[in-house]
Formats: C-alpha cells, structure tokens, sequence
DNA sequence: GAAAAGATTACCT
DNA sequence: GGTAATCTTTTCC
C-alpha cells in the first residue's frame, strides 16, 4: 500500500478552501517491525493505528506531527511528502512539513480518510513507473528494511541521495 | 513520579 | 556532514 500511495491525491479542505497535493514518498510500518509505533501493541497514543483501514494515525514527535494511513490494522503507511498544488516543490518535503502545510493536526487524529470528510486520500488508479527504494529515515531499529519508497523525478522528495534502488 | 527516547527540522560548519 | 531545539508519550521504579 505503501507503494500505491505514490501518486494518489491528498485533499484537505480548510473552512471554505480546498489545498489539493500529490502522494511523492511514503514509508511502510509493518506487524512485527521493531520500528513501529505498534510494536509494542496499543497505546493511547498509538490507538488510532489499530482501526479500519483508511483511518489517520497523526502523532507528535519533536516540534512536528507526521500522518499515516492505516493499511491494515495494526499497520500503517506514513505520508513523508507530496507536491502541494500552487505551491513550490520543497512546500511538503518531509512528513512534518507535510502536515504543516496543508493543516493535518492531531485533532484529526482517528478520522476516516477514504470516506473523506475533512481530508481524502484518492488513488491515482493507474500504475506509476520509477520508484525508487531505500532505507527508512530517522529510525534507529530495522533500518535495513526497504520500506521508503518514493517517485523517481520528483524534487518535493525529502533527502534524495539516500535511496539505495532505482 | 521521573527519566529517556523519538517515524523531525532548521541551522551550523 | 553534525547537532540543538523542544515536548509528548512511554517506560520504569
């Protein structure tokens, strides 16, 4: 799922305006990844990432809150970068960047996303070409799983020299 | 209760 | 390339 979000299209509609962004760098978290927030089974905080599938899982780390997808329970895709309609290509570089530009906080924590009231991810439905593979960032365990994937090409994907395939 | 760690970023050399 | 900022959650006593 991980790999099919790349080139899908984030919508978040605020009050009366709609910021429209396309899916660039994705990471995986699996079941039985030492790297998961759900590792260590449920939390408060990582409660959300146990829902249906579609759910948002937003957390805070450091200054900044990051967004996934939940793929399956327990598992959860985060949205590393997009390129943001109308705005320049570094906008979303990065999942906190991401979530700061285009108004994902934590109170949508928990919310559908497929179903769409406030923010939407829809696929792009045909296969995209050039994916590029490569460690995650910013984990300190599992960091040998080719888990980051990202569209070849593309300058709004964050720390581009780190990819080790494609 | 307290301490440590962290799916980051901005700014430094 | 490296590190400080900064604050919430988790873990451990």
């Amino acid at each position: 799922m991980a790999r099919d979000l790349l080139g899908a299209t984030l919508t978040v509609r605020f009050g009366g305006k709609v910021r429209s962004a396309r899916i660039v760098e994705t990471e995986a978290y699996m079941r039985n990844d030492p790297a998961s927030h759900a590792f260590r089974g449920p939390t408060p905080r990582n409660r959300s990432m146990f829902s249906r599938p579609g759910t948002l899982y937003v957390y805070r780390i450091h200054q900044v809150v990051c967004a996934n997808l939940v793929a399956r329970r327990g598992e959860a895709v985060l949205l590393r970068a997009a390129a943001v309609k109308g705005l320049v290509p570094k906008a979303a570089s990065g999942p906190g960047r991401l979530c700061r530009v285009l108004g994902i906080s934590r109170e949508d924590d928990g919310e559908d996303a497929v179903s769409g009231r406030r923010i939407e991810v829809r696929l792009g439905g045909e296969r995209v070409k050039g994916v590029l593979v490569g460690r995650r960032v910013g984990i300190r365990r599992a960091v040998d799983r080719p888990l980051r994937f990202a569209l070849e090409n593309e300058s709004a994907v964050s720390r581009i020299r780190s990819f080790t395939t494609g």
